[in-house]
DNA sequence: TTAACAGGTCAACGCCGTTGACATAAGGTG
DNA sequence: CACCTTATGTCAACGGCGTTGACCTGTTAA
């Protein structure tokens, strides 16, 4: 027995397509669509529901015939960014290159669409593109070399090192213009004039702290992981002295992107 | 000539503490630690101007007296977690488990207020607890024979990676309890039932990712940082054959924590 | 041809942060 | 001690937000 309020029908059931005043036909793509161009084109505070109601040409409320609220609006966002990163990614058979390159781009994704991210990272879907991903990572880490526990230990931290850093930066990204450029001020203002004798450290490198603070720190912390692992690796191979070491190659080899 | 809506005079000149109706004398210390009891007992949603001043007993626009906005007020907030982490962290001398173990604390405290840390984790406050952190942990760097520059990239990789760790961790822990729930449920539902024919790698290691998924990857993700550190401390010192190695030891042995 | 009802529209609710004007008690000054 | 300045608490109001319930109307299946 569903209550009144249940406005949301399912996508597979909509058959009646009418249009808004204006004469736009509203539909779940075009809304999600429509809410990633107001965010890409006019930032963070851009998505509202009379906004997005307004791009639409329609009345704001026609949205709760879509989405149960924002939140779930938002999720569905979430989720497209998702499909597009991954359908981007063509691994090439390095294991170290092509995590690197994943990295990236999951970090990339996410700063082209930072509101999303910032309300999206730290969530588990279990959806299939997710799957997907999990599968893949896991795949080019085994074939790699590494044992089962370290090859779960290290996607582990590899991946939400990446959704972390994503988060972290999508968020200074998404502040309003105004707390932006004030927090890059305070470097310049702040912490360029700090005198030698109460903080010397901070005096002796501000010039590389000026340049460096300006940029994410991901990109760093992410070779750094890589090369914790690819040390690991070499410590295992050589360990295993002249065991098999093409345990977990043949046949794995198509499976890798399903 | 200030404009006629500065309604925040600074700290300092504080001289007239005029009580509220209800008989409390408000400070910028007791607004924070009330925000941060608000935050802590009913989450990130209530904290608000109106509910602060009803928390307080005070009318809620008497906060525009001691911050210029709710974001300057949230900047006090974090500073507040970062000065109270800084408090009880205590460096012994040895670069690697000074930091390891300070990293350990800041992701603790972070999870001891998420909805704080969720909201304050990514920002730059430029206020003296967040100073007197970079100051320090620059000095542990430098002491411990990293070049400047390896120093800055080091620092900032380590800081914004237990920052965006905390947030990520700190923003799950502050899910409502059927969203974690719900999360938790994912692994075990729908990883570890995924047959080995289409997934693998991740059947083969569904034993390892059910235990290892549950406890947050930073811990992990510190120590691959760490290490790839060491690494590079290793590289640049060898590098350094005959000379000095001592170049930024003797007299800064004070200054490391003013 | 028609009746049901999905889906677009409208008005209103109760929040929110923030501002300008106002009131008054604190505290320096003589 | 009495005065005056002014810092600081209070109040009313503004515009914007997400969300709801009631209403209206074109589409579609029978």
């Amino acid at each position: 027995m569903t209550s009144m309020s249940d406005r949301v029908v399912p996508p597979a059931a909509r058959r009646r397509r009418r249009p808004t005043k204006t004469g736009v036909v509203l539909s779940e793509e075009l809304i999600v669509e429509t809410a990633l161009r107001l965010l890409k084109e006019h930032g963070a505070d851009a998505l509202t529901v009379r906004r997005l109601g307004l791009a639409l040409g329609a009345d704001p409320t026609a949205l709760y015939r879509y989405f149960r609220d924002t939140d779930d609006l938002l999720l569905a966002i979430a989720d497209e960014l998702i499909g597009r990163t991954l359908r981007t990614w063509r691994p090439a058979g390095d294991w170290r290159a092509d995590l690197r390159d994943l990295g990236l781009r999951i970090h990339a994704g996410a700063l082209s669409h930072p509101q999303a991210a910032v309300l999206s990272s730290y969530r588990v879907t279990g959806r299939v593109h997710e799957i997907e991903a999990v599968e893949t990572i896991l795949g080019v880490l085994r074939r790699a070399g590494f044992p089962d526990p370290d090859a779960v230990r290290i996607y582990h931290a590899f991946v939400d090192q990446s959704l972390a850093f994503a988060a972290l930066d999508a968020a200074s990204l998404a502040l309003p213009r105004a707390a932006r450029d004030a927090e890059a001020g305070v470097w310049r203002a702040t912490y360029a004039r700090l005198p030698a004798d109460t903080h010397p450290h901070i005096a002796a490198t501000a010039r590389h702290l000026l340049v460096d603070m300006r940029r994410s720190a991901y990109p760093v912390a992410l070779d750094m992981l890589l090369t914790a692992a690819a040390a690991r690796l070499e410590e295992v191979t050589e360990h295993a002295g002249h065991a098999d070491p093409s345990h977990a190659r043949a046949e794995d080899q198509e499976s890798a992107r399903p």
